[in-house]
DNA sequence: AAGCTTAATTTAGGTTATGAGTTAAGACGT
DNA sequence: ACGTCTTAACTCATAACCTAAATTAAGCTT
């Protein structure tokens, strides 16, 4: 059923060394005697790891706390500065890249236009390596140090097969492009910074989930509602990715046999009904003005209509939150989780207009238990987010390995 | 984010002894010499590890094979009496008791009739007491022998609850029964053999898994039809059951916001369309004849027409594979299974019938990518199986465990 | 019967975590 | 100021475990 699962005593270690990198990453500065319980371990394999950790340069003390008459302790935190991160979003319009230290705070930013001609694939990979250069060259990090690159892209990213990522971005024309071995060949970044490829939802769900408004939840969806619609499920504190990583179709979801057209062909799909380009066109159909504006302020025109009663704006959304409540009751009946998180632009300024009508709707449509021990929230973190939701995939390997080095990964099946 | 994940050297063993013990459970007798590769051990510890599970009595030689020239392997498997496990179907119409060795071939099996009114909780308990009894006087086997007994139920079992799993369901009138608690109070079996609820659904979900159409697949899900609509779904080769258990209530998505009236109050469900008991409904109402017979004959019924060529009934049922195929396009589209079963007494009498409409149907309404990696089958178990997947639960926890005993598991938070 | 081949066990060596005991660092009371 | 108390962190002996190499076991070939 399932192949290797752990076997030497030196997994132990790293797994250990894990758990506590870990603990101190997400819960702050911690001393080695809050450490032991929180981790299971015993105070002296907490002083054994943390002496490794931090003869590694990965750890480093923060000051101490007085303990009411004993020796103080010395506070612990993992050393922001001991490595590097970059996140890559290959956005609609435009790529943008970013560089972090390990603490996700941005240390330099390369943004390049991509005019709507643009999805060309060599001209994506030209901005992602320049870009790339330009961050390492601003924050005058060398790319040696760093932990790797996360990179999301629309469209699904199977990472399934033999050669690297591929991604089939079926909105935006890539069939099957091989953007791992592609950006390798490029020659921007050292063979050993591994790369990091997945949906730019996905990873823009995973930042919400580590610092916004998913933190600490171990079972969440975070619906992205912007052009289009997309989901990220997170099962037991991870992504969920199925057998291809296409997982979260979301948008895709039928919520009317035989209705609307989607772009996708199919028809009745959730995102034909409340992504931000099927209200637009729906308030189109009954008449609204639309003007030339872009889609943004559209949106945000159409609401303002809503705002000053406008009846037809008014059905038109009470429409909208009925839909997308009955999608979101589907994500409840189907994964129930603690928390369902409304995301991407268009998300969040509907959902900041109609969420209480959403969630009666959800609550209307899905099953009383799972339903009610589910909250429905706004996002916390603006769609930006989603170069720091990159960043978080080479960390989360960093973490998950201890921050030890990759050996000889490839001990392939 | 997740606290006590591995400790100490002594878990090292308990997952070896795991890996081995699944090994040798699923891929049949092998020997030493096919262990080592297959577990990543090496063979001075798969001696080791084989010498101790041997010692328990929970290994067992199976002849040997020549190897040219050489000493010959000797081969090795599960001893399938070393213990045994009880499955528990709390059925629609009656409860069934069996009992199985560790193989999972049936010893003993013993069943009550619950009369329609018989959903009375004291009743239900009354009756898997007695019937459990019986079980094991029949094939003499003592209580204490047992390595667990594992219940399917209907409806909602949440196992978050700290006093045991508790059932909700909604559908034969149980609200937040402690079902767990109730069987522990009424003695029929000793204290310190442990108890597994789940809801019968995932439970034959499970056996298909493991013994059906499912066997190898580590992402799938198995759609139930029959009066009902459920499934099961398994992520990374396990049951995923949410923050709450109640994953998987796929009979309660929606198809058509605003559609009939499901009899969990909602408008528009899976269910409503697809279930025998609204299929039966639907054709009542366009004029078919349904007689007072039972659902299942009815249903029978139904699809003698069909194959008649009766436009009515035609129309019913390809409508009928649209829904479900479109049902069946959104458990692709967000849980990327590689593979879907479709099970159930009613979903096994459909998909006979328009196996390949419900494909297409669910090619028309998924996205290309996934769907194309996904096959569509029908279960291979009977309904009769959801006592072998209960059984299952005391099974995988055992295998998890390496066969070991329980130690003190109430090193609780 | 000696030599060869393959299987399985034993042994030596190296990691690792535990837990008791020790040292470190400061507070408090007289 | 001094000794006592409390808490933190480290050290070291012990036990468990896995690996790799060496050894024993079992059967075939010539």
């Amino acid at each position: 059923m399932s192949d290797r699962e752990k076997r030497t005593v030196r997994d132990l270690r790293r797994t250990n060394r894990s758990a506590v990198l870990r603990k101190l990453y997400f819960d702050g500065p911690l001393s080695r005697q809050e450490l032991a319980p929180a981790t299971g371990l015993s105070s002296g394999s907490i002083s054994n790891v943390v002496a490794e950790l931090t003869a590694d340069g990965l750890l480093e003390e923060a000051g101490s706390v007085d303990s009411d008459g004993g020796r103080p302790r010395t506070l612990l935190r993992v050393a922001r500065r001991c490595a590097y991160l970059i996140g890559v979003d290959v956005g609609e319009t435009r790529v943008r890249v970013e560089l972090f230290d390990l603490a996700l705070t941005e240390l330099a930013r390369a943004e390049r236009p991509l005019a709507r001609y643009g999805y060309d694939v060599e001209r994506v990979i030209g901005h992602i390596r320049g870009a790339l250069a330009d961050v390492l060259h601003d924050a005058n990090v060398a790319a040696s140090r760093l932990l790797g690159v996360g990179v999301g892209v629309p469209g699904i990213v199977d990472r399934s097969s033999p050669g690297g990522a591929v991604v089939h971005g079926q909105t935006v024309g890539w069939d099957a492009v091989p953007l791992e071995s592609l950006l390798r060949a490029s020659g921007g970044l050292p063979e050993e910074v591994p790369l990091f490829i997945d949906n730019g939802a996905k990873t823009l769900g995973q930042a919400e989930v580590w610092f916004g408004a998913g933190r600490g939840a171990r079972h969440a969806v975070i619906a992205l509602i912007g052009s289009g619609v997309g989901a990220c499920i997170i099962t037991d504190g991870g992504l969920y990715g199925g057998a291809h990583s296409s997982a979260g179709e979301w948008g895709h979801t039928v919520l009317q046999v035989g209705g609307r057209l989607c772009r996708c062909g199919a028809k009745g799909c959730l995102e034909a009904y409340v992504s931000a380009e099927a209200v637009l066109e729906r308030w189109a159909e009954i008449g609204g003005d639309v003007g030339d504006a872009d889609e943004e302020t559209a949106l945000a025109t159409l609401l303002a209509h809503a705002d000053a009663a406008d009846e037809k704006a008014v059905a038109l959304l009470d429409e909208t939150a009925e839909y997308l409540g009955a999608g979101i009751a589907d994500l409840v009946n189907l994964f129930n989780p603690e928390r369902i998180i409304i995301s991407g632009w268009a998300g969040l300024l509907l959902g900041r207009h109609f969420l209480p009508a959403v969630r009666r709707s959800a609550a209307a449509y899905a099953l009383r238990h799972p339903v009610e021990r589910t909250t429905i929230e706004l996002g916390l973190l603006g769609p930006d987010a989603v170069t720091v939701g990159a960043a978080t995939l080479p960390l989360a390997d960093f973490l998950a390995r201890g921050g030890r080095g990759r050996e000889s990964a490839t001990a392939g099946h």
